[in-house]
DNA sequence: GTAGTTGGTTGAAAATCGAAACTGACTCAT
DNA sequence: ATGAGTCAGTTTCGATTTTCAACCAACTAC
């Protein structure tokens, strides 16, 4: 993984941790209810020895959790912990980008609002005004956790 | 790239087009406002040549252009086009999760309502009955880009 | 003409990845 | 109780990627 001394940006921090190749889709699987080793090897093709790592990783950074689904033998299945399933905006940003831009606007697969059956969007929203934020109104300032260069900023 | 027969996820296509350990952290420049070869270069450490590499990606798939900031010599730099600026509330999402579970809730950098301050959440949003959706209250359905298997699915 | 800047290219070493073979603990059928 | 099968890995090794450093070309400024 990188290193570098002052790393002051979160975007950074979380792909460190999750930005490599087969990460995030080992995520969606989860996600997807698939979350048995040999179900998403099958399901992503991904190398056995890659998958155990990147389990580990998640593991260790207490995204995933693994929990025995059966004894004689011990099996073990990996479940989203309350910090995996945080990323559900970030997923659900990705794949709403691909409906648009890479699959055409036609999505594989849609994810609606039980109550309605409406199409999600994902939006910046302001707990304050109650409303949802365009990306013209949105300005960014140094927080607490360190702050970051005078750039302009717009994300 | 990975190349699977059937791919059937928005999620996979946009992670076979920018999801790699480097791209994401040059989309994140460039919506700082970091724009120029050499900029990017040491902001991020990343090798010349990967970087030659990615911006051509980025620039090939319409989510970066290349335009000349002066003639003699004819210099460029890379801004986002509107796919690429398509792409802010996943950057967004990261980062707040990032803020969240990686810095400890101390967000490095914020990003903020300019009409209020207050700091942005992003939230799924359904546009019909215009409130924010919790992630219990989302189901998946096939949609019409291809379907996908008839497994439980909760992004 | 010398040095400096920008935006690269080239090549070799190091790290990472991928495919396949192998393992161990167990089940189930015969 | 022998043999085949499953699941969840580990090991090995060749192929691919990444990194690091050097080099280059166009131009400016001195």
């Amino acid at each position: 993984m990188r290193t570098q001394s002052a790393v002051e940006c979160s975007i950074q921090r979380t792909l460190d941790l999750i930005g490599d190749r087969w990460t995030l889709l080992i995520l969606r699987d989860l996600f997807r209810g698939v979350r048995r080793f040999s179900r998403i090897q099958e399901d992503l093709g991904i190398a056995k020895n890659l998958l155990t790592d990147r389990l580990g990783t998640l593991v260790d950074a207490d995204i995933v959790e693994k929990v025995p689904y059966q004894d004689r033998p011990v099996r073990h299945e990996y479940r989203l912990t309350e910090k995996g399933r945080a990323l559900s905006p970030s997923l659900l940003a990705l794949m709403r980008w691909g409906d648009r831009y890479v699959s055409g606007g036609l999505a594989p697969t849609e994810l609606v609002h039980d109550e309605c059956g409406t199409r999600l969007e994902l939006q910046p929203w302001c707990t304050t005004c109650n409303v949802p934020v365009a990306p013209t109104d949105i300005s960014s300032r140094p927080g607490p956790g360190r702050h970051i260069g005078t750039e302009e900023t717009r994300v």
